[in-house]
DNA sequence: ACGTGGTGCGACTTACACAA
DNA sequence: TTGTGTAAGTCGCACCACGT
């Protein structure tokens, strides 16, 4: 658009006495304004706004500015969304008597224009005086979740309240369709869609956008927790690809003290490995009796030292049983190096330094089942030719934490990822670097500045491609293997044991095992 | 289980040419 | 000059595959 159609704008208006009403004129009359984008309204409007910031006028007075907000309230309901804005500061809508503007924009919502009526009442914040579930129900409904977020963003209260009210949603007496249908004609309404486990999403996603405190919603973690633990069961008893230790530690840490939690364990228990484990598992939280489904009360006091040995027993053969087909590193075991000091630690850094270097990086962590936050590295290893390394990260860290030398560490690792000439090797390296993000802030743009990086899982996509002719020549069963295991397997010949990946990689000492898979 | 990163498809804008 | 229709570009979302 040119100067000129500017200038002459400009010149309109100066001709005019009172540009605000002739504005409204102008839009009043061309009554469809569905010119969309960029139209002649839009520009006209927008030079106007900046006309005026040029030429403050004195105070309009009271009644006239009045009824000009009552006029521009009409155009406001039709208008393109991007004259909103101009239109509410031109004539000064903050200003209006706010009863006078939620009555308008409760008209909206009546007329079933529910994206409308929210979008603005955030323009006039009017949030404060109305009331979120009423506002916020079709929304929902309409999977505008994202404006729902805008909606609450400034209000602290308001969303501890909405969180609230979503959270009563998913008591498991409730029925989630006493809330649709008041909205059944709704257009692209997708009620089907709205479940629990929909809602508990968008519960955890507004909890950690917005820093409330979970507590709040007692009833969607209590049901993130039950998914844990029949997750759980399902690796252990179902796909049996994880330890009976490692099972139990995480069983431990999902249920706690929860007495809800701890009655829904038992009944997995009774119903996945008999009903003396789970007595001896209500025994171990002095589950209250009446808790307990009939029958199993009386195994309570039965000893249990017998069968614990004989269940470890049984894990250990089945362990032994499939380890030999799995590949192993051809590394002897002195040569690598679990590093609790600093002292250690700084002569790995030396090696691993070297000009022309190649270093194989991993980490592991403890995995997240539900706990809020993001998961702090546990392990981080580093490999050269024929040597490993593996950082005790959590314990270096608070000892440089005593020390203070926390720099120590971001140091180290910015050096390792900015120099070329030292060459990083390793498997969706960007989880990592995520992960090391949240344990040590100091690290949260060394993704941005760094070279020398090989991906195998980026490298394996590309020959993949290349060379389909691996995959189903050998046999017609599907292989289970994935990922960096299916990799070995094709180079290498055989698979990786991935048993410990699911670890409790937290505790201390580490076992054997993990050592040995890291 | 969760978190992330990549991919593909559809909805939605934006841009532009053209007819009225 | 305006509004319309089509083409191109963005955005967002669901899905998958992989990590712990």
């Amino acid at each position: 658009v040119s100067r000129q159609l500017k200038e002459e704008i400009r010149r309109g208006f100066a001709g005019l006495e009172d540009p605000l009403a002739g504005l409204l004129a102008m839009l009043e009359s061309s009554s469809d304004w569905k010119g969309k984008g960029h139209s002649l309204g839009y520009y006209i409007t927008s030079e106007l706004q900046l006309w005026i910031k040029e030429h403050p006028a004195g105070p309009q007075s009271g009644i006239q500015l009045k009824k000009l907000q009552a006029r521009v309230l009409g155009i406001l309901s039709q208008c393109p969304a991007n004259l909103l804005d101009p239109l509410i500061s031109i004539y000064q809508l903050h200003t209006a008597d706010r009863n006078y503007l939620l009555e308008h924009v409760s008209h909206l919502y009546l007329k079933g224009s529910y994206k409308e009526a929210a979008i603005l009442s955030m323009k006039l914040k009017l949030q404060p005086d109305q009331d979120v579930e009423k506002m916020c129900t079709p929304l929902l409904l309409q999977d505008k979740a994202n404006m729902v977020e805008d909606y609450v963003g400034e209000y602290p209260e308001l969303q501890s309240k909405l969180l609230q009210i979503l959270d009563t949603w998913c008591e498991p007496s409730f029925n989630i369709r006493d809330i649709t249908r008041p909205y059944q004609g709704l257009s692209r309404c997708k009620a089907e869609k709205f479940n629990r486990r929909t809602l508990s999403k968008l519960v955890f996603r507004l909890l950690d956008r917005f820093n409330v405190d979970p507590a709040l919603c007692p009833n969607v973690i209590n049901q993130r927790h039950l998914r844990t633990l029949n997750y759980l069961f399902y690796k252990r008893f179902v796909e049996k690809t994880m330890t009976e230790e490692n099972w139990a530690d995480h069983i431990q840490s999902t249920v706690g003290e929860n007495r809800w939690l701890q009655g829904h364990l038992i009944q997995l228990l009774v119903r996945h490995c008999g009903e003396r484990a789970a007595a001896r598992w209500a025994r171990h939280w002095g589950v209250p009796v009446d808790m307990l489904p009939p029958g199993l009360a009386e195994q309570l006091p039965e000893p249990h030292t017998q069968e614990r040995i004989e269940e470890v027993t049984k894990a250990d053969n089945y362990e032994d049983s499939k380890k030999k087909d799995y590949y192993q590193l051809p590394i002897p075991r002195e040569n690598i190096h679990l590093l609790q000091t600093w002292e250690e630690t700084l002569q790995c850094w030396e090696k691993v330094l070297q000009p022309g270097q190649v270093v194989g990086i991993d980490m592991e962590w403890k995995p997240s089942f539900g706990m809020v936050g993001k998961p702090r590295v546990a392990l981080l290893q580093m490999a050269v030719k024929d040597e490993v390394f593996l950082l005790d990260l959590p314990r270096l860290l608070e000892q440089a934490e005593v020390e203070g030398e926390k720099e120590k560490l971001p140091r180290f690792m910015q050096k390792l990822y900015s120099d070329a000439d030292i060459t990083k090797l390793g498997y969706g390296m960007s989880g990592d670097l995520s992960s090391l993000a949240a344990t040590c802030s100091a690290l949260k743009d060394t993704e941005k500045q760094q070279h020398g990086v090989v991906d195998l899982l980026t490298v394996d996509k590309q020959v993949d491609g290349l060379s389909p002719e691996h995959s189903h020549e050998e046999r017609g069963a599907r292989q289970p293997e994935k990922g960096l295991s299916l990799l070995v397997q094709h180079v290498l010949g055989k698979p990786l044991d991935k048993t410990e990946q699911l670890s409790n990689w937290e505790k201390r000492p580490l076992r054997e095992e993990q050592i040995l898979y890291a």
